[in-house]
DNA sequence: CCCTGATTCGC
DNA sequence: GCGAATCAGG
């Protein structure tokens, strides 16, 4: 794949959107995070780091890049619309308050994962060995809200969306799989109980 | 361990 | 110019 202009402008704008290189990788589709990396820096659109305070070698007087940028500093009337795919219909009245604690901000999720998700298990019929193995993985669970998910981790929600008890298992998963070991068995049940098992191996 | 970006260096 | 390998921080 070639840094053809289209290319390279979907990089840009990914890039200035704060999108991570691996993410923006994916959507260019053909190339690496690395790749994206090594192009962002020739570009010389080195941006804020999320980690990397620029050490390394240690450079005491480097380049002092005269990079005109337009800060948040300045008030934005914000006319950019965001055509936001996500609706997000009726959030959370919330009757119990938590002020430590707020999993949903109100920033732009950058989830890349499309992976459909399933409903809650309650009036399923899963075994009681899947139950009860699926309480002790939600103990373990990691918590995650939707920006925290990866292609890695188990994105099986758990609570109510509605209230702050919310949160995503993220556990690891196998690659390729959108849930953990755990919540993969239940997620997809194929469509038998576990009566009428006809003996086809002993 | 997972992730992130930064840098190097052979191509 | 490109990007895999490597490095370094979280």
């Amino acid at each position: 794949m070639a840094w053809t202009d289209e290319r390279v402008e979907i990089l840009k704008k990914m890039w200035g959107e704060g999108k991570s290189a691996s993410v923006i990788a994916k959507e260019l589709g053909g190339v690496t995070r690395n790749a994206v990396i090594g192009k962002v820096h020739r570009l010389g659109l080195s941006n804020r780091t999320t980690t990397a305070p620029a050490s390394k070698t240690a450079e005491p007087a480097p380049k002092p890049e005269p990079v005109k940028a337009a800060e948040p500093a300045a008030k934005k009337p914000d006319p950019a619309p965001k055509p936001e795919p996500k609706p997000a219909p009726a959030q959370k009245p919330l009757t119990t308050e938590k002020p430590a604690n707020i999993p949903i901000p109100p920033r732009k999720p950058i989830i890349t994962a499309g992976q459909p998700l399933p409903p809650q298990p309650s009036a399923n019929e899963i075994s009681a060995e899947a139950l009860a193995n699926l309480a002790e993985v939600e103990k373990k669970a990691r918590k995650l809200n939707l920006m925290q998910l990866t292609e890695r981790t188990c994105k099986w929600p758990i609570g109510d969306p509605a209230t702050d008890e919310f949160w995503f298992c993220g556990l690891s998963c196998q690659p390729g799989k959108p849930y953990c070991e755990a919540h993969t068995a239940v997620a997809f049940q194929p469509m038998s109980s576990r009566r009428d098992r006809r003996s086809s191996s002993r």
